[in-house]
DNA sequence: GTTCCGCATGAATCGATAG
DNA sequence: ACTATCGATTCATGCGGAA
């Protein structure tokens, strides 16, 4: 099946109303953040935060297929020597706007900025807020089960002798354990903490994160075929790794050089999967919106 | 100077009322959490969390020294598959009341309870929200420094020699770096994400978290003889360890067992500190406010 | 072919300075 | 006095060039 990549200009709050009701599997997106600067790209005020996404949030709640899964990227700052409280007003709005806020992940940034100031330390954290229209939603949680880090095997190799004759008769006894438990013993099931590092090695563009973030929600939310949404596209990290993974996927940014950006890229991007033998065929990007 | 460990019975509302203003220099505490099941220890229903924290927390707004720091560690359970809001109400209710919401740390467990649901991973992580009375408050961030791991050190084991030439002379001519900044060089800056171990290896009584985590703060925030206060002691673990540290402390617990259990084993502890010597003297627990 | 090192850089934050 | 901009701070990571 071909996968298609959509790729719009606009704001979201109307672009938005020209996809179906339902159609959508995943909404993966970091919104700009709200900042005091107004010059900067939208740089939304925090005390207009709420009042900015709830128009677009309304839109996200129609086009979400009631087993699919919003997750929102996002932080506070420190604004003279507070933290900004507008994403918990957003949070409380979300539910009132009929949101279910499922969950709340940790991004735990392995390299976060430097920095050093008298009353605070480097903030190496963001808040991935999971919400959902229902309480049965797609997970496929064995798609993120994580290999057993180098922690666990160096302490394995260094298991003392009488450990491993302990495990050893502890299974032999046939007590607890269920089997499967043991041959699955180089995988895990994750936590609700993500610890992974805020990719710097990018020329080109900076992607305001990893691309490993959305790959893992694609993961555990999605299938191949489905189709994922980032309603702020960006430099179109979520559509490139929804693409390389087989995922339908919509971009939606409001300023031409990204959205010029990403079309290019995507184009390229469709010539390395297939090339060289459609090259010819050029697939064309598709206006419409994907439908299974 | 001799440490005090101070332990009353009652509800802190109404103990702390005869706590001198201004008068303690940290707050750690891990009040009950919210929990739908109204018969357990300090069951309170998520919607009148806030209603009951208020009036003792005013009373904490009272007593905190106005450099001193307000630390609170709690998490949100997830209730009929959702998470609740009200510690983000109780954030906001807090700053209403007065209190700056400096920071919020991450605690991330690294050995959570194991489990497995079908729409939901292990939770690892609770909060630690950071209040302030005013914005200037003391934080010794020397004292909680990280050694740098072992592939720093590696790194800086193999420094070229014009590295080493270049940073004198960056030093000795007086430009940039802070000369401390690079006698330290073994050790690093936190960040805001701690990652403990939920190490609960007292045999008698579980605490709610690791000795760890208020010996983090209390060096964070404290300096010897200082006064740490933690309205819902529970099994005193903040008291302990500050006494450990020299600090001297106040713990409140509603409930008598509780108290009786710490009462008991803060003289046990003292025997321990003073042995022999002052044995017969057996430092009788002050009922009065301990004041520098 | 390895291993080693230099360097750029990332949703940061505060306080000082400028308009 | 208030707001906007700028400089200084300084950690983890991985690539690419060097040894």
């Amino acid at each position: 099946m071909e996968i298609k990549t959509d790729i719009y200009l606009g704001d979201s709050k109307e672009v938005l109303k020209d996809i179906l009701d339902n159609s959508v599997d995943l909404i993966f997106t970091s919104p700009p953040y709200a900042d005091q600067r107004k010059k900067t790209y939208g740089g939304i005020h925090p005390d207009q935060y709420a009042e900015w996404f709830l128009p677009i949030s309304e839109q996200l709640l129609r086009v979400l297929n009631p087993s699919g899964t919003f997750v929102l990227n996002i932080k506070e700052k420190a604004v003279n020597g507070e933290r900004s409280t507008y994403v918990l007003e957003l949070i409380l709005a979300l539910r009132k706007q009929g949101w279910l806020w499922t969950e709340e992940f940790v991004w735990h940034k392995k390299n976060s900025y430097p920095g050093k100031w008298p009353n605070r330390f480097r903030d190496s954290w963001e808040r991935l807020l999971q919400f959902n229209k229902s309480k049965s939603f797609n997970m496929y949680q064995e798609e993120v089960m994580v290999p057993m880090g180098d922690w666990a095997k160096k302490r394995l190799l260094n298991l003392s002798d009488t450990d491993k004759k302990r495990d050893v008769s502890k299974v032999g006894s046939g007590f607890g354990k269920n089997i499967s438990n043991w041959e699955n013993r180089d995988k895990a099931y994750p936590t609700n903490v993500l610890h992974l590092a805020t990719e710097c090695n990018n020329k080109n563009h900076s992607a305001a994160f990893p691309e490993s973030l959305p790959e893992w929600f694609i993961k555990l939310f999605t299938k191949e075929n489905d189709i994922v949404l980032d309603p702020f596209m960006g430099s179109g990290t979520t559509n490139f790794v929804a693409k390389k993974m087989n995922r339908n996927s919509i971009g939606i940014d409001i300023l031409p050089e990204y959205y010029n950006m990403v079309k290019e890229k995507i184009e390229e991007f469709s010539y390395v999967l297939f090339e060289p033998k459609v090259k010819y065929e050029k697939t064309k990007i598709r206006r419409r919106v994907a439908i299974r």
